[in-house]
DNA sequence: ACCTGAACACCGTTCAAGT
DNA sequence: ACCTGAACACCGTTCAAGT
């Protein structure tokens, strides 16, 4: 038939993006397949591959949006207040976002990319900026202590925020109920600041 | 051609599982098929179907394999001295666990089970031993505790460590360097200790 | 320039037919 | 009883052909 020019590039794209979001929010990963989502908007398969190269780079793309929006959301919980308080504000932030929307969340742990093809810059740069938020959350808790400090444990808390997240989301290992997660989560933090502000003086470990 | 019987259902059932595991090893999860599997075994794609019921059947049955094989390893990290020192010793286990053969790891997690099929009770069970292992180890740190705050901070302990491994070992996401992982799970597992060591005197929180 | 649809090389799973 | 191989309903991706 040929050319159709019923929307234009953009609009397609975003036709695609969003068909695909919601795919994936319905059956996970594995229910996303580049056939279903040119059923879903009334294209044939070989249009997709117009506006992506292939369906990695189309979920990298729906990945990108997403850390955009969790960075968000982290932006706006209010700073000021008590530090220790924020740290916890922030964590609880992050286990909602990824409550609210599990498969979609999942995606950026299942989805691997094959080596040659490797990740975009914009991608790393973005977690940069989630650490930036967290970093930022525990320097007035930090007393003397060093940047490389607030670094590592800002990545040790993330690492231990994701994993509760995780845990809960994962079907399989029904170790942390989904409804737990929240308590652990605080026990996480309080424990650890109290071991980070106890240490505060202290200098090396 | 019919019946071959150059192997016993058992010694089929051995060929698929290592023939799955050396392919996921090498290729992950999306690398597993079952005529690839078959290929590899010399039989046809519905002999697979006489020793189990399909794909997400076989990969449970590897799953389980991988957990008595951790368990048994963190079984293996000598009792006795320093309680602290036995928790670090206990994290770094189940890190070279994991780092050993991240892809096969991976699988735990990557995995997710139809909804309709359901994981056997005995996944549930081997978890149970898993944390019985870590909530032991804490006793001798829990002072006054009860079983419900060491049950949780096994928990939180666990997600914890789980995380800084999932992150270091996710090709996207290189937030945590291979090489850091070990520090990072030290900075947890210390920190972590000792908020729950200065609270142990307290009722509640 | 944009889109189609056939084509190619794959899947998981089932099941009649053969030994 | 055990195994095959064709069959069915799917994939991702490419690309000549059409408008």
């Amino acid at each position: 038939m040929g050319r159709r020019s019923l929307h234009t590039a953009e609009e397609l794209r975003e036709l695609i993006i969003s068909a695909s979001t919601e795919l994936i929010q319905e059956a996970g990963l594995s229910g996303l397949s580049a056939r279903e989502i040119a059923r879903r908007i009334n294209y044939s398969p070989g249009t997709l591959y117009n506006s992506f190269e292939n369906l990695d780079d189309l979920v990298l793309t729906i990945e990108g949006r997403l850390l955009d929006r969790l960075i968000e959301a982290l932006a706006a919980v209010p700073a000021g207040g008590d530090p220790r308080e924020r740290v916890h504000a922030l964590a609880s932030c992050y286990l909602a976002f990824a409550a609210r929307n599990p498969k979609l969340w999942n995606l950026l742990f299942e989805h691997h990319v094959p080596v040659a093809q490797g990740v975009p810059d914009s991608y790393q740069q973005k977690f940069e900026a989630l650490m930036a938020i967290i970093e930022d959350a525990l320097r007035p808790l930090a007393g003397a202590r060093g940047d490389d400090d607030i670094k590592r444990s800002a990545r040790v808390l993330w690492a231990g925020v994701h994993g509760i997240s995780s845990l809960s989301a994962a079907d399989k290992l029904s170790i942390i109920a989904a409804d737990d997660a929240g308590a652990l989560m605080d026990d996480l933090v309080r424990n650890y600041l109290n071991g980070f502000e106890a240490a505060r003086s202290q200098a090396g470990s």
